[in-house]
DNA sequence: CTTGACTCCGTACCATGGTACGGAACTCAT
DNA sequence: ATGAGTTCCGTACCATGGTACGGAGTCAAG
């Protein structure tokens, strides 16, 4: 079932504003095989809405603090049949973002108190 | 008044390991200003408590999300006149660590969701 | 008083995540 | 159909935060 293509609207720059990313990001997406580099048409690339999905995706994976090579993972493994190495790969994440977390909330409250307190170094040390 | 001199009995390699660093890293330090180079007693550099303190400092304040370069400012101004200027700073990187507690956090909802959904591109986008 | 560990110093190299540059090809609006 | 604005592509460069290397000097235990 060959369904109809969604339209490839978009040029890389298109698709760089509607992800807020510069087209040099994009490219370097594509080296990285974070994206796809679709084939010319009419002398230019063209891209779709399934592209701007994924460059949001990679914007928020990042948000989450994952790096370029475990997103490449997680879209790799998601793709493919893996799904449960990519929830176990989200697992493992999940604990680490929680840690961060924790650890953030700490150094908040160390700095929330600086205010009053005579000197930084006593306060975060 | 001159107060008695704390013992300055690390070698920069026992600096290093009290800081849970490596040599290599104190050298770093010292040539971004981060950390004095005390002079050199008996051929080798004598480090005391006080550059314990200091480092554990610039690894704390790493976690809570500063910069070296913005730890710098912090402790240079912490130890001039312009401690205000130091609470100042320290209160807008509180901002910051608030805002990025709410986005670790947005990520961790959706993150957590994930083991239920059919695929990540889903989940985070 | 030698041997092995550690220090000192400059300089080079590394990974991560981009950003910039320059010339040629191409597109689009007027 | 022409000129401004994009795209394409390779390659170079950037900031951040280290890590490694090599040769000379020093120190401490046996």
């Amino acid at each position: 079932m060959v369904r109809s293509q969604a339209p490839q609207e978009f040029t890389i720059g298109k698709l760089a504003a509607a992800g807020g990313v510069g087209v040099e990001t994009i490219r370097f997406y594509q080296r990285r095989g974070l994206l796809s580099t679709p084939k010319r048409s009419e002398g230019v690339r063209r891209y779709g809405p399934d592209d701007v999905r994924r460059l949001r995706f990679i914007k928020q994976a990042q948000a989450a603090g994952f790096t370029l090579e475990e997103i490449g993972q997680l879209l790799a493994l998601d793709a493919g049949e893996n799904r449960s190495a990519a929830r176990d790969l989200a697992k493992k994440r999940l604990e680490q973002l929680d840690a961060r977390i924790a650890e953030l909330h700490r150094a908040r409250e160390a700095l929330r108190r600086y205010p009053n307190a005579q000197r930084v170094r006593r306060v975060l040390a």
